[in-house]
DNA sequence: ATTAGTGACTAATGCGCATTAGACGACCGG
DNA sequence: CCGGTCGTCTAATGCGCATTAGTCACTAAT
């Protein structure tokens, strides 16, 4: 900015005036002044900038996984690449890493804000019983909770969620019509809170239609525990006609596992993936699969964390409920 | 600092030569402003570090992806997670961006140097006529390309190369060895370095063998070209008994696809991907495939760029040949 | 003709740290 | 007894920017 001041003729207040649109320099000058720092290739220093209150013109990102478990999940990647896409309009910076667990996380956040590295959070996979959510309010670190639930938002956070009991109702419902009574669903880490979301709505709904013969099993997200628990399901006594695998990967390997059994897909059992991708039309039959743009979700986070950091007050916004995409693996129930 | 100073009795210059191992303070008092800081919960602004001549404690990491392509790719995530890893433990952030193309990496290249938002960047995807080596070398942005050659490395960068070549020699020798004389490698996006790198190497082995029906296709990575190109390959005359795809992806759905017209893996064709996941477990029979290990390669390239960071000098290194793993996709040829 | 007011600009300060140039006493050899 | 050296510490400066408090000339109003 010295620079720019001496080459303009000005003194390097009036550069910063100029150069951020404030009030005190003829638009002459600010004309004048804005030529020279584009010639010179000028461009804030991020550090100086946060150094004078600015903020860091960052916000952070953490995926809390064991580093085996980061596997051929579509999710994520298009989450963030939606997050990018609203973030970079503004110019924020993309803060990520990748921990072990959450109290991993929770140190990970500490750091940053008393580093003063980030001026805002994305969380994700919120938890039953999380420690994170108190912790952020009392840091008072803006951020928003991806995949919460509506209503047990903290003062200080936002929340974007999406719907998955209704989500979990439509399945149901739609498996109902087919005939099917048995259903059986596979699914993710028991202490998220979307998993607890699932299975409580499973339950709900199957009391509401009486289906006694309804259960969930967690998992660990694997292709391989979810073929475990596949066989062993199917291998039961009056064995379900309908299989729910939270995400694509199960709802692959769970697939394959069954036709392995010998179970016909969808003659004997029907299979409903949830989280379409690629993965899903690479298997014989097809997998019926609830859709959600992840996309879209990422941005919509990011969006509310700008808000957020604009001062706007914490609220929570919903996205569109995933809708299913019936492909070959849904049928009429055997004997319906 | 101010308030540890006065904590602890002694001028912020102490605090800062005792928190920072600089000499000029006896260990005594080093210890009691240690402790000081401890109970505070001090850390240092980045900011400030970064404005007084430290560095921005952070490394740059750009994918330069149409967001939709960013698909079911388990090399990403992994090689990022190798490189927190590394990263953490020297307490460096990652800063993480997607954009459209090259051009638009270089423009981020840019701008985060300018705005010292960054000590170095990892490059990934290295291509034929690379525009970004040039450029980061003019900027002087420390640099460490993945995936590059192990020759063309220009003045300032380090690259870390895996041995293609090697790879594609050894998996051609296993398949010739097995009486293949017919070769289709379905290959990924024609610019990249090592696309072109594998293509050239399966032209030489062919040659060296005296293999005329040996080609490659390049595609754009994904599931339903891919599909596509097994079809146009195994519908000509005088078909491949052998395919090798660049990646997981790509080798599930070619492997599909080829059941679908009739052909049976591995008794009609082989089948091998250049990459491997928990998709090649996930379709019968499991894929042969080439496993290396990606976060080690993150690793690897985290720590070359630390070095470089230090003051070190730019340098290839190796990281281990990809292994086959032979399982059920690849047998002998029919009629050999 | 004096004053109040306004627009355009400059000087000075602070953000939180690292670093350089001293200040001051203790110790040592001559 | 004195100059020199070392160890321990403090004061002062700068990094690049935003911002606040002036400064100055010029115009409108009394």
């Amino acid at each position: 900015m010295k620079d720019i001041a001496r080459h303009a003729g000005v003194s390097q207040s009036a550069v910063s005036f100029a150069l951020n649109g404030r009030p005190g320099v003829s638009e002459d000058t600010r004309e004048r002044v804005r030529r020279v720092a584009e010639d010179l290739g000028w461009r804030p220093s991020t550090a100086a900038r946060a150094l004078s209150g600015e903020g860091a013109a960052t916000v952070g990102f953490v995926l809390a996984r064991p580093a085996d478990t980061l596997g051929v999940d579509s999710f994520f990647l298009q989450l963030v690449s939606g997050i990018q896409e609203v973030l970079a309009e503004r110019h924020l910076g993309l803060l990520f890493q990748v921990v072990e667990d959450v109290s991993d996380e929770c140190a990970v956040y500490r750091r940053w804000w008393a580093e003063h590295r980030v001026d805002g959070v994305l969380v994700v996979d919120p938890r039953t019983d999380d420690p994170r959510p108190d912790l952020l309010d009392e840091l008072g670190l803006p951020a928003v909770v991806i995949g919460g639930a509506p209503d047990d938002r903290h003062p200080g956070l936002s929340t974007v969620w999406a719907d998955d009991a209704g989500a979990m109702a439509s399945v149901v419902e739609g498996l109902y019509a087919l005939g099917h009574r048995r259903i059986a669903h596979i699914a993710g880490l028991p202490g998220l809170a979307h998993t607890e979301r699932r299975i409580r709505t499973l339950r709900a709904e199957a009391g509401r239609r009486d289906l006694t013969e309804v259960r969930s099993v967690t998992t660990d997200y694997s292709d391989t525990e979810a073929a475990a628990v596949t066989r062993r399901v199917l291998e039961g006594a009056a064995p379900p006609t309908a299989l729910i695998y939270d995400n694509d990967v199960m709802a692959v390997a769970g697939a394959g596992a069954a036709t392995e059994l010998g179970f016909s897909v969808p003659a004997d059992v029907s299979v409903v993936s949830w989280e379409d991708s690629a993965l899903c039309r690479m298997v014989k039959p097809w997998l019926s699969a609830l859709s959600r743009d992840s996309a879209e979700f990422g941005r919509t986070a990011a969006r509310e964390l700008i808000a957020l950091l604009d001062g706007g007050s914490a609220r929570a916004v919903g996205v569109p409920v995933p809708r299913l995409v019936e492909r070959g693996s849904t049928g009429v129930a055997r004997g319906a």
